[in-house]
DNA sequence: CGGGGTTTTGAAACACATCAATCATCGTGG
DNA sequence: CCACGATGATTGATGTGTTTCAAAACCCCG
């Protein structure tokens, strides 16, 4: 599926990346057994397909640069964006006891991922003490990416909830001051379940008020506690 | 925390929904570690809180009757709730490396519960091989659990998601005839994101075009393609 | 300098929330 | 055992937030 592409010399020991993906709480040796199970820096360009809807399943993807989303659609071929990925996350770890993709990934910019066949990751995990805990973690929090954005809530506090989480996730890759929206604003409003032209309209409307300002499609937040605060929760 | 309470000899090897729980895929010995570390049979009450909101991490919960809630509350008193628990469906998995919980949870009717110590439980994970594949899936389906409402849908179409994701939960339990609902359409309709007057006039719009039929708090599905077809999936 | 994909903006329609009142249900105590 | 209050469910009328439709403006990228 996956074909081999210019692969050069990164590796776990030296990814900037390290400490959000399967690395972290590793020992030296450990991260050394992993690194080896791992085919690294294999380059998507934009709108190219990770893989598709019931695709065999072989590999996990862990993003070194780039974003992709993962998606299905339904009859009408409208779309359903389960979460966007960004560098140091992990796509398709929840499915490792499939025997397909239930759903479709795709880059969203020129991207650089690391394959993790599923067979080796099995046999790191059943070798390494500390993995299994690391994948814990990774699930807790995938968990709470996943459920973000709440059900309950109406579109200006669906928006609030999108840019507080992207931020959130963007301040753990160490870019707090701006949120670079490497989506489309149609990925967005599929994501958060609101009208497109909604979003566009309450983007408008947040930087009217001074609560964020957008050069291009990047968002810097001015008012943090103004957000969390249409946003409704703590 | 939790008082020690009318304890029986309840064990995961005669345990009814031991293959929905942690014990799924253990070996005899590996499930004879578990079992050790497990507190069997507690007994809440219908109302009776597992624990609220911030409070110290000791315990994941296993359900081995009855049913609960997850949730959080804004600062209105708007209730989000993140999913319902039932038998050998496991509470707090996720919060494992939490000092505290990030949620409260409630007891829908008269429960019993099987509580393992986290420390302990991290034990069983160091000395067992399967259990840290066992966690995984549980995981995996943990979060098709807690994302099987979609944003992006309308109030029939989350209804109709909402019955037919309890219609799946209750066949693994060999409950495929009837959905007992055992908590109150307010509870449902927190869940999904709808008004409950608007979960009520669907409901009865269901019954009425003979998609579903209900007595007292049970639903059993007499169309399951329509229902499928009104929520837009596959 | 196009031209397709976005984003913006306005007007109209509608699905759903909200408000309000009634009805059913159930556990509790007199 | 029935009355009572509390809780949950139903049903209708009204208001509004959001979608939808439509058209124009923008903006990269080739």
């Amino acid at each position: 599926m996956i074909q081999n592409r210019h692969e050069t010399n990164i590796s776990c020991t030296t990814c900037p990346v390290a400490k959000l993906c399967l690395c972290d709480d590793l020992s030296k040796d450990e991260l050394q057994c992993l690194d080896n199970s791992i085919h690294h820096n294999f380059t998507f360009d934009k709108g190219e397909h990770l893989f598709y809807l019931n695709d065999k399943l072989e590999s996990v993807f862990a993003v070194y640069s780039g974003s992709c989303k993962e998606y299905v659609t339904d009859a009408d071929g409208k779309e359903y964006i389960h979460n966007f990925y960004f560098p140091g996350d992990l796509i398709g770890l929840e499915c490792f006891n499939f025997k397909s993709y239930p759903y479709s990934a795709i880059s969203l910019e020129q991207t650089h991922l690391c394959v993790i066949p599923i067979k080796q990751l099995i046999s790191v995990i059943k070798n390494t003490e500390h993995l299994p805990f690391r994948l814990l973690t990774i699930f807790s929090k995938k968990i709470r990416n996943d459920t973000s954005i709440r059900l309950t809530t109406n579109a200006k506090q669906r928006v609030a909830d999108f840019i507080l989480h992207m931020h959130m996730r963007f301040s753990e890759r160490g870019c707090s001051e701006e949120i670079p929206l490497t989506m489309p604003q149609l990925d967005m409003s599929n994501r958060i379940g609101v009208a497109f032209e909604t979003v566009s309209r309450i983007l408008h409307a947040f930087q009217r008020d001074n609560i964020i300002s957008m050069e291009g499609k990047n968002i810097q937040i001015r008012d943090l506690a103004r957000l969390r605060d249409i946003s409704g929760i703590e």
